[in-house]
DNA sequence: TTGCACAAAGAAAACGCTTTCATTCTAATG
DNA sequence: CATTAGAATGAAAGCGTTTTCTTTGTGCAA
């Protein structure tokens, strides 16, 4: 129990961690011995000749401590360049200020939006994301460590299809939760959603503007997709409040890729359908390859196709004609997520939310100014 | 010192914590008594009758522990449920599995897949990926917070240009750094980069097929950018090679923008300079802007102009004509970077290494099959 | 002077783990 | 049978914090 901090360790060394960022320490820079050189708060007490309880006071609680004895303690602090140790930190606190996010991919311009918004968000109130495209592994050992659990304080899970391996693991996992893109209230979680009602409605009613609808169509990703299901669904109860119950061909499901597109749009030029036609697709990409096959089937886009992507991505904004767009807040999605998730983690009160954040139709070149 | 296991803490409750996914314990989910159920080594050690040591060793050194205790060991962490406390374990181990990585704007296809890339080797190796993007804040002390410091384990810095507070700030930072993108190998750090020499070569080679070296052109992005530099050095010295020295008006910076490559190209088609050219774009967006304008000019591509973009991103498959662009595999980039990391923290010998990716020319509709 | 509230600061426990060192037990060796 | 090497396990120190509990010091009312 004799635990001299002085003998402890060495005794700390004048400017020992005082950097300039000269190039002279070059060789220091990567070997054990510069990382080892951590000073602790044993080291900035002893300096500041005060007990390590006041220096944590300084830093914590500087209220308790007189400003006399707290100038000398910072200025320990800054001469050794002492930075409190995380696990030590994290060990009593029970918090790392780390938040974890899980998405089903990490690919594309829809994915990278999200996490630039929740990683903008997390900074900005203090906390630190930490990445992990969704754990796909059979062996629950590795998923189980997959998600950093005990490290994060709390955790964002992105769910676009029913994914009973990865609720199971959220449902183990004793963080708190939020999850993005499904609404889950009922189940006690946190949820931010995506209201595709708006957009989707607001696009119908555009199309509807130059377009039978009997001649409307909603170009969907894969059928098990929540938004695709959601925008489809949308789309019909649209055109529905308009009179028009859309027939079972009107809304059709394939995949999230221009090739879908691009396939469908060929076989309903072929049969001389996609002419006087509008189409909302279910993403960006989609939409992108109707306007292709359009263009090889000879039928003019806006003229006599009118074409509506989903999700707004920079996509849209590149090709031409420009593509009208819903546009989806995935940036303000993930900021809420964010947000949500630090509420909930800092005070435990509130019952389950649900944001739900709204989409709204970009008319641009291809469905006619 | 008395420090009972069972009388320090609640005894453990049989099943206590013994998740089944079902429903029943919905509001438990995210209230505090749920989190705070943390299931410590000292259950463990209590409910397999054996000390704390030894379920420690279980899971570290099973080597050490006779089967049959093993066995008991084993079955009272998986009844409890228990995971060891990782910030216990950082604190002895000085090490988290963490790794941090650094990037300009998590924006865009190129970082995603940089992303991408690195966060699937990092899981592959068993370490977890926590994002950043730059701090740019000029307040010393939140940015130092900014990389979590002290508890990653290494960081990878995505240098794309001159940035002396970043700089600045990995050089404080006590940790196994990579960088990406710039070769520091001389300041003592591992590097890895993208040699744009050979894709940039391939180009010019391509080009020359068609058009003559005068009328070559680099569109590139900003002229601090370091890609944009090395990309606009690499198209000079292949067009020397062919024993052209290049103008100064053959290589131009701008932004990595479409309206960059779209005001520079409908200026090159005012004076007539456009066609019979052949260009090299500092990205895709920029080369897009580059068709865009060529069209509107009238001005056939690949016909009588041929473009050539650079980093193949998902744009160039998208729009038509297809873009020919120089292939960088950013995803490969960040597994090489997780992995030197991991390399130089787990044995930290080696003298600095610099990893060099080769890039290389996709041919496609735009300049001409 | 005595007592007392209150501010300031220190001592030490606790967080949950790993690891060294010490102890016990078994079995093989002389 | 006595000794001892080696395997298996336990006790406890230590990692760097925060925080509770104590102690010390100081000014002020009685």
């Amino acid at each position: 129990m004799a635990r001299t901090p002085s003998a402890r360790r060495r005794a700390p060394v004048e400017h020992a961690v005082q950097y300039d960022g000269g190039v002279h320490e070059e060789h220091s820079r990567n070997d054990s011995e510069a990382s080892k050189a951590a000073v602790s708060i044993h080291d900035v007490a002893a300096r500041a000749q005060v007990s390590i309880a006041t220096v944590s006071r300084v830093m914590n609680t500087p209220q308790l401590v007189s400003p006399r004895t707290a100038e000398r303690v910072l200025a320990a602090i800054k001469d050794l360049g002492y930075v409190p140790n995380a696990f030590a930190k994290g060990l009593i606190n029970r918090a790392s200020r780390v938040l974890g996010i899980a998405v089903p991919d990490i690919h594309g311009e829809f994915y990278s939006e999200l996490l630039r918004g929740a990683d903008a968000e997390a900074r900005k109130l203090g906390y630190h994301l930490l990445i992990s495209s969704e754990a796909h592994s059979a062996d629950e050992q590795e998923r189980r460590g997959s998600l950093a659990f005990g490290l994060i304080d709390g955790l964002i899970v992105m769910m676009t299809e029913p994914n009973r391996p990865l609720w199971q693991e959220m449902r183990d996992a004793a963080v708190p939760l939020v999850v993005l893109d499904a609404d889950e209230t009922a189940a006690g979680l946190d949820s931010v959603i995506i209201d595709n009602t708006l957009g989707a409605a607001e696009a119908v009613e555009h199309l509807l503007e130059s377009v039978k609808p009997e001649r409307c169509f909603f170009v969907g990703g894969p059928a098990e997709n929540f938004d695709t299901v959601a925008r489809a669904q949308a789309f019909a109860k649209a055109l529905e409040k308009r009179g028009h119950k859309p027939g079972p061909e009107q809304t059709v499901f394939g995949a999230y890729t221009l090739e879908w597109g691009a396939g469908w749009a060929k076989k309903m030029a072929e049969s001389g359908r996609l002419k006087n036609a509008g189409v909302l697709a279910g993403n960006d990409e989609i939409a992108l390859g109707i306007m292709h096959a359009a263009e090889d089937a000879g039928v003019r886009v806006p003229g006599e196709l009118k074409v509506i992507g989903f999700d707004d991505t920079r996509l849209a904004m590149l090709v031409r004609p420009n593509l009208s767009s819903v546009r989806v807040p995935m940036a303000e999605a993930g900021a809420a997520a964010i947000r949500l998730l630090i509420k909930r983690i800092e005070r435990r009160t509130t019952s389950p939310v649900c944001e739900r954040l709204p989409t709204g139709l970009v008319v641009r070149g291809s469905s006619g100014a």
